[in-house]
DNA sequence: GCATAGTTGGCACTCAGTGCCACATATGGC
DNA sequence: GCCATATGTGGCACTGAGTGCCAACTATGC
């Protein structure tokens, strides 16, 4: 049953590390804030020395926006799983269920929520989720792109769609964080692509 | 005639200085690149001290992307001006004429296009730009909030319209700045927008 | 048990950005 | 013109993020 490991011991034992670094941080983060926070305490409270974090993360910033590669990945798999013949926007929609499903998942909502707020109280890190989604945008317009046999290097209406697609997660997103989340994200995510249709 | 000039000296020195500081470095950037160009050597090439140059600028960003303080009025300004009874989608393109006057302006074009490539070229500056284009959003996001009665701060449509608008702005840039220019800016836009509708 | 590849920590460095203070310069009232 | 005061400037020392380099350590394969 046990299929042989395709990831080495090394490379578990990195991620094990990650995540327990970026769990810790964001602990402290979420005690003290992130800009008083410094790579120093935090060092400090994990045990390790500077250099060895600078090895784990590249930045500060990454121990919050990590999560972003993976969920890059995550929608963009999740959009080229949708049958070819689906309205796009529905399949965007879709696709993006995987984000609904973290941000309704209640074992990691206390955390995700307070790193949220983290993200949205700070500009620097705002710019960095941005600069972060602005990627995941071009990944999603390849693929709205070669559904509609249009090139997103030389139309930006495939980008546009795509964009369009995350202004509503984002919108969606930020109306949840701010409010009292008495409507589930979902319902939030859903009245928000309904606001808007491609053409 | 001459109407009492609202604009003290002091604050017209500055202006001068700030405009004078940022050309200089544009200059510098466009010659050497954004990140090779530190702070020490625009400071040296325009005779003050780096503490002064902290004064003017609060980052070195700042010198960039400092004009998106004044396209963030002129767009809200330019917004707000539009007919009540106007499609918002309408309202929205008209709004971003100044935009593509701007891109289209010949006398600028250069400079302007050569600072889009950095900004392109260079994750941190994209991270600003993006996130003072979140703050427009939010802004135009109140005024289309204001013509439809949903308050953005619960609604996340209003604010998805404003993004989406933007997408569109930003989508017809990037193809604008990447390719050979063919097509002027404004039909870009006209395509981008096209693309989408508000329901 | 040994060679070696990969991991860690320490150190010194660069660069952005800030607080503080002393000095210079402009402005307004007399 | 003279002085009090507001504002601008420069220097200095400091913090904090991030990097290059090297020496010491540790796990792995033979």
């Amino acid at each position: 049953m046990k299929q042989s490991t395709p990831i080495p011991v090394r490379e578990r034992a990195r991620r094990a590390m990650r995540a327990e670094l970026a769990m810790l941080a964001q602990d402290l983060f979420a005690a003290k804030g992130y800009e008083q926070t410094t790579i120093d305490d935090l060092v400090a409270a994990a045990g390790i020395s500077r250099r060895t974090f600078f090895r784990y993360f590249t930045s500060k910033e990454d121990l919050v926006l990590g999560k972003y590669d993976a969920w890059s990945q995550m929608l963009v798999e999740g959009l080229a799983a949708r049958p070819a013949d689906e309205p796009v926007w529905e399949s965007l929609r879709r696709a993006f269920d995987v984000v609904v499903e973290y941000f309704e998942d209640v074992t990691l909502a206390e955390r995700s929520l307070a790193m949220e707020q983290v993200i949205h109280d700070n500009p620097a890190l705002s710019a960095g989720e941005l600069e972060r989604i602005s990627r995941v945008q071009g990944e999603l317009a390849e693929l709205v792109g070669a559904r509609t046999g249009r090139q997103a290097a030389t139309d930006p209406r495939p980008t546009v769609i795509a964009g369009a697609a995350l202004a509503c997660v984002v919108a969606a997103k930020d109306v949840w964080i701010t409010t009292d989340r008495g409507r589930p994200f979902g319902t939030l995510l859903d009245e928000a692509m309904g606001a808007l249709k491609p053409v």
